[in-house]
DNA sequence: CATAAAAATGTAATCGATTACATAAAAGAC
DNA sequence: GTCTTTTATGTAATCGATTACATTTTTATG
């Protein structure tokens, strides 16, 4: 590998002068910088990010943590997260974590190790003595999922205001028989549209029901198709179904079909998260939009503000009601 | 931060004592060694990873670089490297490059820089030349998509045979007018898989007609729906389609619903990838098997030997065609 | 042309770890 | 208890960059 000593050695001066170059840093002479560039080029030099990192304590990578990537939800979240960090210099690197708090010590522990600068979390279910401690020391956002309790800045939606509203789309069509197709309750956007949903319930003056509730422990189309059979072997059918994601929705959806039964007719489904997928169905799917490039723009800026010291303040952005064919 | 130096001071020992305890390495008295714990433990000591990759030069961290993670064909591929790089100690990290030159260069300068061990390449739209450079001094596999001509080693399928396999089969059903949703032949898989198609018409004397040939720009539902639409706005309409992804066959499948037409009925429809949304249309989707966990795993075991210095060998594994409701 | 001021470059310490080699301490042999 | 061998620990160089400070070179001034 081509250090900078030899680059110095072959231009014929010091590897000061170097660094100056490569940093375009105060006054080197014309004549000089040339020298320094043709030896660069013809020795074909990279300068070593491990070197330089060493000596300033700063990588520019930001970590970004989710559970998983096949999840589509966060796909336009990074995409937001990731031209807003290059434009501001900043690399970001994807981490999968399954939730596996091994896999979030080894991520948390790049930043401790200053392989990298902050990190961007939106897993919930990292182990909340390990947060706190990385966060009280290191940089770090949580986007979309947050911990109630710490005092780490988050950008998020106001989920039970908009599962409300759902429900309340659903009531208002008629549909007085609103069931849930939920995920485990260790998602806080799990109890926060619970509660929307039982709100709009108890606002109609409808009684909640454990009957037409399900948790599904699988985030996949199969969960929501398992729930969907599952609420279909009640005697008393629910007549709607709120589902707290697209994905769990479209695998309800496909239950309903596969019974025989119409959707919106026999029942009607709503969904969670306006994934692009969720237009791709028959009929297509009435959601609720989040404004995820936007969360991750800004949980970008967040982080990097952080990174530079600044104070940030969490957010809490809009939701939109998306009316499709399956309401 | 806390230094190996700091703790050396606590414990009473040198920092050679201390990076010994780190490294378990040689004989460090038992007495030292619980010493050295204790300090570490008491100040909170993380080693910096900056310091230890600088001197051994090695960061045991893979870059696995895919265009886009909003394709669902890479997910489980990115599983089955994970599992295999995780349990040999290496971590990854998922580069999204957009199929942008610029962010290939980011990521490809990490290896350089040595932040990174080794890439795992999924884009094939990088620029040869760096390539080339980057594959000369660096450890570097491809997955999926590689280069015909270089000398990079690869993991892939045969997509002409499997092509020639699914439009074979679409033969056999009866099928005489078999369409082609293609996308951009920068893509090999999109060359080989043509020429499959090719190969199997011609086997069965029928003719080769652009008329029912489409490339597509976008790898996106829409794609495949749009393609559709113009297939099905030529006087002869075909009676099946082969699509070279499920995404686009399912964008297809949409538009043929759409235009009050039945499936398989009236237009039978293969894709290719198997992703787990194609078991969730209506009707489930025939479609092409790749065995992509395994083909993860083992492109994640390539590189990691390749790291170590050892000879790997390109290799080509089995697919599968399965047969639903489509055809 | 001599001298002061400004600009360019060099020297060497530094970041935080690892490790070859040197030295000190413990164990074993008589 | 002394001497040798073995084991444990320490010293200092090293990885590849950056930068405060020192030194040299250039430019400006009278």
């Amino acid at each position: 590998m081509v250090t900078i000593q030899e680059v110095a050695k072959k231009a014929g001066v010091s590897t000061a002068t170097v660094s100056r170059v490569l940093n375009n840093r105060e006054t080197v002479r014309e004549k000089t910088r040339v020298r320094v560039e043709q030896a660069i080029q013809e020795l074909n030099y990279e300068p070593s990010a491990l070197g330089r990192n060493l000596r300033n304590s700063e990588s520019r990578l930001l970590l970004v943590l989710i559970p998983s990537i096949s999840n589509p939800f966060y796909t336009e979240i990074i995409n937001g997260i990731e031209d807003t960090a290059i434009s501001k210099g900043y690399n970001i690197l994807l981490c999968e974590t399954d939730s596996n708090p091994a896999r979030e010590a080894i991520y948390f522990n790049m930043v401790r190790n200053r392989l990298a600068d902050g990190i961007i979390l939106m897993d919930p279910t990292v182990n909340r003595k390990n947060l706190y401690d990385l966060a009280s020391r290191h940089p770090i956002v949580q986007c979309s999922e947050f911990d109630e309790e710490g005092e780490i800045s988050y950008v998020t939606i106001d989920n039970e205001l908009a599962a409300y509203q759902a429900v309340k789309h659903l009531i208002k069509l008629g549909n007085r028989r609103v069931a849930l197709i939920n995920t485990d309750e260790k998602y806080l956007y799990a109890r926060e549209r619970r509660r929307g949903y039982e709100k709009a319930l108890h606002e109609f003056g409808l009684p909640i029901e454990s009957k037409w509730m399900r948790e599904t422990e699988q985030l996949g189309f199969e969960g929501g198709q398992q729930a969907m059979r599952s609420l279909l072997n009640e005697a008393d059918k629910p007549n709607a179904v709120f589902s707290v994601s697209d994905v769990l929705a479209i695998g309800a959806m496909k239950e309903i079909q596969l019974q025989g039964l119409k959707v919106p007719d026999d029942i009607a489904v709503i969904g969670f998260d306006k994934i692009s997928f969720s237009n791709m169905t028959n009929p297509t799917l009435t959601t609720i939009a989040q404004p995820m490039y936007k969360m991750g723009s800004i949980s970008a800026n967040m982080i990097i503000n952080k990174i530079r010291g600044k104070d940030v303040e969490s957010l809490i952005l809009d939701h939109e009601l998306i009316i499709r064919e399956s309401t």
